[in-house]
RNA sequence: CGGAGUGUAGCGAAGCGGUUUAACGCGCCUGCUUUGGGAGCAGGAGAUCGGGAGUUCGAAUCUCCCCACUCCGACCA
């Protein structure tokens, strides 16, 4: 991508209301801009950015069985109307007028429309177990947003949903995705923040389970227990009952945090209101159990850039960045540097490196250097005058102090090896 | 939804005890120069001062209503 053609540009100076980090550096590196309180338009950086996050999570899906679909956003009133939610969430959700009647919903959650489809094809135990996912916008009326992108009103989800034909084999396929969202966190580059949290369980669990990474910018306080790396959100936590569920260590670090993702056992409360029973094997009806799973990829992406900056700007580890390389020709109007640059951006495009090539004729290096550090692609390499004349490129890690000068080959082992 | 605050050019931001060419910075356009950490000079375009009503000879400035945005709180399977 040439950036002298990029649709988005940085700036150095933007509204004072933003006042979130996240917020704050994804708008002025040019990721995303806000076009309501809580509504975010993804810009062509940004949503690269959530496509490989989108790309992670669907790889992890598949490993555990998941077939993605697509529902629609738009909801019958009756389904709510018939798991009561259309009363229960009823501040939460957008409701939907034809002429002058509520007719429809801005999906905030998919079960309502999941269910009563997956009644259609579940009806004996020999099609048990499923699990569906997909990535879809879902709607909340929050009555206020804060935080930059880690609250908004509307938000890209991925839901998957499992079906089981008991108990037993929900706990089991539960662990399985449990140990896959720690991996897909891990995947992201925020592991080490992100704790496993105990969290309110429902009717039908003691417990579900919160992936909760530590930030500041959090709206919840977790306790943290160093021994087992695992947490307990303060909703759950009793007046002075502030143990590890794990080990029972009772020495456990308040701090601030924000849910990426979580998971639950859903039990029969949604196959109970839509009858969604299969026969067993001797024939009697039996409800299906559930498990719904979910991640917000803004949210996401938000805690990433919250965890990964510096005062310079974004450090996108390489699995969700944007470009992995961000080509910096300096002496633009020199026509043997840009023929160089030229070159080593076909070269690199060739070995399937995403590249992103500062081509811009009006910029000096400052201002070129200094929009690198803000976007905060993972290697910065910079073709010019001084480059060409050794023969060789410099190359910079986002993290590292200095650049090195290496040859074309050095230079692909560093960014390919990755 | 309660409390507090803010709306002036694409963005940031002065002016806001009434007088009229609404400053300045970033960005943008033109020209020349410059070229490894946000370049310099010269010229230029761009503003229904959030919207409406009112007070007044005269309103960005005062009053009222509305809208938007932000922060604190409540709420958040």
């Amino acid at each position: 991508m040439l950036q002298s053609k990029l649709f988005s540009k940085t700036s150095k100076d933007i509204s004072k209301d933003e006042v979130s980090l996240n917020a704050q550096l994804l708008t002025k590196a040019g990721l995303v801009d806000k076009s309501a309180a809580g509504v975010y338009n993804l810009l062509p950086l940004g949503w690269r950015v959530m496509k490989k996050i989108e790309n992670i999570i669907r790889e992890e899906m598949e490993l555990v069985g998941g077939q993605e679909l697509f529902l629609p956003t738009l909801h019958p009133k009756k389904n709510w109307e018939k798991t009561d939610r259309w009363q229960s969430m009823e501040e939460d959700l957008y409701k939907i007028k034809i002429g002058n009647v509520d007719k429809l919903v801005l999906g905030p959650t998919h079960e309502e429309v999941l269910v009563p489809l997956a009644k259609k094809f579940i009806s004996s135990y020999k099609d048990l177990p499923q699990y569906v996912y997909q990535f879809q916008n879902k709607f909340r009326r929050e009555k206020r947003v804060k935080s930059g992108i880690l609250r908004t009103r509307e938000f890209l989800m991925k839901d998957l949903y499992s079906f089981h034909a008991d108990q037993e084999d929900l706990d089991n396929y539960y662990e399985k995705v449990k140990k896959t969202y720690q991996k897909i966190f891990q995947r992201c580059g925020i592991k080490d923040q992100t704790y496993l949290t105990y969290a309110s369980g429902g009717t039908f669990a003691k417990y579900s389970h919160e992936f909760q990474t530590l930030t500041l910018a959090g709206e919840d306080l977790i306790y943290i227990c160093d021994k087992c790396k695992v947490a307990i959100n303060k909703e759950i936590i009793a007046d002075q009952d502030y143990k590890c569920p794990v080990c029972g260590n009772t020495k456990l670090k308040k701090k601030k945090a924000v849910e990426v993702g979580n998971i639950f056992k859903l039990g029969v409360k949604f196959s109970k209101p839509f009858d969604l029973f299969y026969s067993k094997e001797d024939g009697q009806k039996e409800l299906a159990v559930m498990g719904c799973y979910g991640i917000g990829l803004q949210r996401l992406m938000g805690s990433i850039v919250e965890i990964k900056n510096d005062e310079r700007g974004i450090i996108w580890p390489i699995s969700v960045a944007p470009f992995q390389v961000h080509l910096l020709e300096l002496d633009p109007r020199d026509a043997q540097v840009k023929e160089n640059a030229q070159k080593l951006y076909q070269i690199l495009q060739q070995k399937g490196i995403e590249v992103l090539w500062d081509d811009r004729a009006d910029k000096l290096a400052g201002a070129k250097f200094a929009d690198c550090d803000l976007i905060g692609i993972p290697y910065r390499v910079v073709a010019s005058k001084k480059t060409l004349k050794e023969g060789k490129y410099e190359i910079k890690g986002r993290e590292e102090k200095d650049g090195q000068m290496v040859g074309l080959e050095e230079l692909l082992k560093i960014v390919i090896g990755k």
